[in-house]
DNA sequence: ATACCTAGTTACTAAAAGTAACCTATTATT
DNA sequence: AATAATAGGTTACTTTTAGTAACTAGGTAT
């Protein structure tokens, strides 16, 4: 479905920054991507980007908070994510030697400069859903059409 | 390392935003962000990621082109990711009957509109990268020092 | 003594990713 | 005529990661 209306002229844009990018990366060993590949990859996970996103929305949270948000999320990968994050620099944990501990979670300014791209991929993903489920339904259904042909 | 420099002003800016993609989930029954989850979920994973910034880099490529550039990616995984963002519409699959065959595959417009997107975050991720990075080694050895205290 | 609280951890299982050999169809080479 | 090469994958197998559910620490309340 191309009801996308992207000018020619924002693809030239697009183009241009993306020889900025890949332009001093060396075809030969593209190894070198790493670094940005390693970022992204520590924090682009489907559990990172809401645990990011509800801590933009809710300013502070704690461990079980952000469990009943981040819905589905075992403690597990909860608290493996939270410490990935926090050694990255997107929160800050604080622990609070009350009984039971209070620990809390919130946006370092680092991750709120994070949040604030993710936000705007996220809008993206809300206003282009309906395309991408459209796209998705009927993609299977000429799959299966070509099974059924292919049987004949 | 709290070097970012985000004014409250913004601050406030993202919370209506989010305000706006939180607001109408039914904190209750959080499932009902899934729409989003998924899209952002398929189209979001480390490989996809590098393939569509590719397919922006260059405007066609083949699968074995693909398989050089986006490095490190197995021939499973590959022809998985294409499959997908195939059937969510991000990008062509076009066969030509030649001997031997030849596969080329490129970004549909809508594909472009999430490139743009992409290009944004990983714009973000290069500038930042270093920031990262220090941060987690600097969070690393305080660990190991928390570690040596525990110990006596 | 027992149950309860928070913030996790741990042992186990299921799913996903990575590896490497193989397949199909055709042309070129020995 | 057999062998190899090529493009674009697939398949069977192994390793890594994610998910499940029970458990722990340290203290409070019943």
């Amino acid at each position: 479905m191309e009801i996308e209306t992207i000018t020619d002229n924002q693809k030239v844009k697009v183009a241009r920054k993306l020889k900025n990018m890949f332009g001093h990366i060396n075809l030969k060993d593209p190894t070198l991507i790493c670094p940005i590949r390693d970022v992204m990859a520590l924090a682009s996970d489907k559990w990172s980007i809401l645990i990011v996103l509800y801590l933009g929305y809710f300013p502070v949270l704690r461990f079980n908070e952000l469990k009943k948000n981040v819905y589905g999320i075992s403690n597990k990968v909860l608290s493996e994510r939270l410490k990935h994050l926090e050694g990255d620099g997107y929160l800050k944990r604080t622990m609070y030697a009350e009984m039971p501990v209070r620990v809390e979670y919130k946006l370092t300014n680092f991750g709120h400069s994070y949040l604030q791209k993710l936000i705007e991929l996220t809008e993206w993903a809300q206003t282009h859903k309906d395309c991408v489920i459209s796209n998705r339904t009927k993609f299977h259904g000429s799959l299966e059409n070509q099974e059924l042909e292919n049987q004949l």
